[in-house]
DNA sequence: ACACATTTCGTGTGCGTACACGAAAATAAA
DNA sequence: TTTATTTTCGTGTACGCACACGAAATGTGT
């Protein structure tokens, strides 16, 4: 292994000055800049990680901005937990991980936590992006103060984002509407069931429900799409009423699709002589889905990872930050199937998490 | 954060005495050791690994000993490219890692490579225990010179391996007759097709097929299971023959599972008039499978993430090495549903992995 | 009491990098 | 040329831990 000091005896040159050249620092005359320059090429030098983080201790501070979550809206757990495994694991790199929450119904409450984040002056920020307009304006204070982002779930076009840790909303409903056509055949009517007032993920929800459209369009397959929009996911008695209701008039549906995390709910609402001969489609592996699951009274769910979402984030951002690791534009999670038999295989890594042991000391 | 400086001064003894503690060397007073395990106790104190590794360079050495591959049998390349990139990360860590190959369907090549490995003074090691007598013999050796073992993707009980990192083969093929089943509906036909002499992973190969035909009697559901065996996997020419002949006899059979990652193989024999009425299903993404998937010869893949497989366990053994993380005794892989749609999504890191990026320096 | 062995512990150095401080060299101003 | 100023660079210390070396403390036998 070559270091540093290799390096400038070579050059016949200080440490210190190797240092200044590889962090362009400055104070170094072209000349032995040059000279150690093509050393450092030659032997194709990398700066020891570990012996940086070391001696860097507590220069950087990663700063995370993401929704909120409580017993009805559990999604935004996942990336947190995520967020938290790697928070001890880059901790020892130097590097300083603090979150900050907002209601993710709410823009001006994302607005005024990235005010309060801003504060702490961050050498680098990981968003969840959820409505565009505050993002833009949160993005232009961020790119003033130089200040690198990365967007977290949400896909944004048009930003300087170092990158981008999610799934492909499109083909996640294009996959929904494979396996919808697996379970029901051709020639069958389905339900594609959201919320009307879904400002939060509309984009994503949307090419969702693109995609599980597209499939059918696409494979030339005969599939009656119905809509149903429900107002908020807040009221369980309306949307029960709703959604029966329309089950009694439109008896041909055979599947529900629901293209957003809240297939629970929705689920838990019909009635059960209707769910028993549905097969009814969702996203995400919240604890209430993968129990609706189990007790079959959903058939599929697609799931983003978003513990590692979560997870990785961080990681990236702190190798970005530490070993100079430039991170690809768009990372997309997988395109998780989860039925009732793999999906305690799935979510090991939160489970591993949550139940973590270590030995205290050596 | 808490430092053995901080921990010596708070017991008023010196650093050398702390280290002596932690690391169990000896020369201590009863009383005095005592007295520091209290104060590390209260403070919750964890080595920094950072600092550990800077100041360990070069102690660890694990060794790998894994089926090599080629062009015919490409599997094991995902696991040794999951290990490569690991290699790097921990590399930093102070520990080394080196790979060893051998014939997975030569039993004394196997041996042969262990011996060769063990000369190597090895800090610890990480095998796919594919033969079990042979096995017995090198977890002897291991367990006399007190090196930790780890089995890769082979699970062998009754060992006190570390850890075990792989897919739980009953239930991957559990998931295959639900994908079976949902392709084709009730009261059909399905043929098993597997080698006759697979000692490799006849354990997995076995419980996938258990896993199976459990998936049809467990939920009450008619099909008709027919085997063929075939020798070997290497004479193109006779098992087209075969498979062809026998598939002109069962015009019944509307799905073919295979339970190993020779499926595209299986695929490919199989004359184009019998294969667009068969649903296929079978394991691993390899290249070729990911391939059939792509032009609708195989209808979904079983995948176990192989590239992760190896990546985790370096890092697993790794971190119990440096950072005296005790890890889960099983470690079970995703059982990765893939189709033509989301294939592409999974193998994510691998192909990230071969087209690394990275600066160069600083 | 002494000499000696043994146990117990403190000090110092190295791991590879970051960065502050100030010295030497180069340049500019007198 | 001398002095002041700027540019260029070398030295030293810190980061937290592992471990070698040897000193101090304790114990043993006479």
């Amino acid at each position: 292994m070559i270091t540093i000091k290799d390096i400038a005896k070579e050059a016949q040159v200080s440490e210190g000055t190797v240092d200044r050249v590889l962090h362009d620092r400055g104070g170094v005359s072209q000349k032995t800049k040059e000279k150690v320059e093509k050393i450092l090429e030659k032997h194709n030098f990398k700066v020891n990680p570990v012996a940086r983080a070391l001696a860097m201790k507590n220069k950087f501070k990663i700063l995370t901005l993401t929704p909120n979550f409580d017993t009805n809206n559990v999604f935004w757990k996942s990336p947190y937990l995520g967020i938290l495994k790697a928070k001890d694991e880059v901790e020892n790199y130097g590097v300083d991980v603090e979150n900050y929450f907002f209601n993710q119904f709410d823009p001006s409450s994302y607005l005024e936590q990235f005010n309060i984040l801003i504060k702490s002056d961050p050498t680098a920020v990981i968003i969840v992006p959820t409505f565009m307009t505050e993002t833009k304006q949160i993005v232009n204070q961020l790119e003033q103060l130089n200040i690198p982002y990365l967007f977290l779930n949400i896909d944004l076009d048009g930003f300087n984002n170092i990158s981008f840790i999610g799934q492909d909303s499109y083909m996640g409903g294009y996959v929904a509407g494979k396996l919808m056509h697996l379970s029901l055949g051709k020639n069958t009517s389905t339900l594609v069931v959201h919320a009307r007032l879904n400002l939060t993920n509309y984009h994503a929800i949307s090419r969702r429900i693109e995609g599980f459209n597209d499939y059918f369009i696409k494979n030339n397959i005969k599939n009656k799409v119905l809509t149903l929009s429900i107002d908020g996911f807040n009221n369980d008695a309306s949307i029960e009423k709703k959604i029966n209701s329309f089950l009694e008039e439109h008896q041909e549906i055979k599947g529900v699709f629901v293209p957003s995390s809240r297939v629970a709910t929705i689920a838990n609402a019909i009635n059960s002589n209707y769910l028993a001969k549905l097969q009814i489609i969702g996203f995400d592996n919240t604890k209430q889905n993968i129990e609706s699951l189990a007790t079959d009274q959903v058939a599929f769910l697609i799931s983003q990872k978003p513990f590692e979402q979560g997870y990785e984030s961080i990681h990236l951002m702190s190798d970005f930050l530490v070993k100079n690791k430039i991170p690809k534009n768009k990372i997309y999670s997988p395109i998780d199937i989860l039925t009732k038999e793999n999906a305690i295989f799935n979510e090991r890594n939160e489970t591993d998490f949550e139940s973590f042991e270590q030995l205290s000391y050596e």
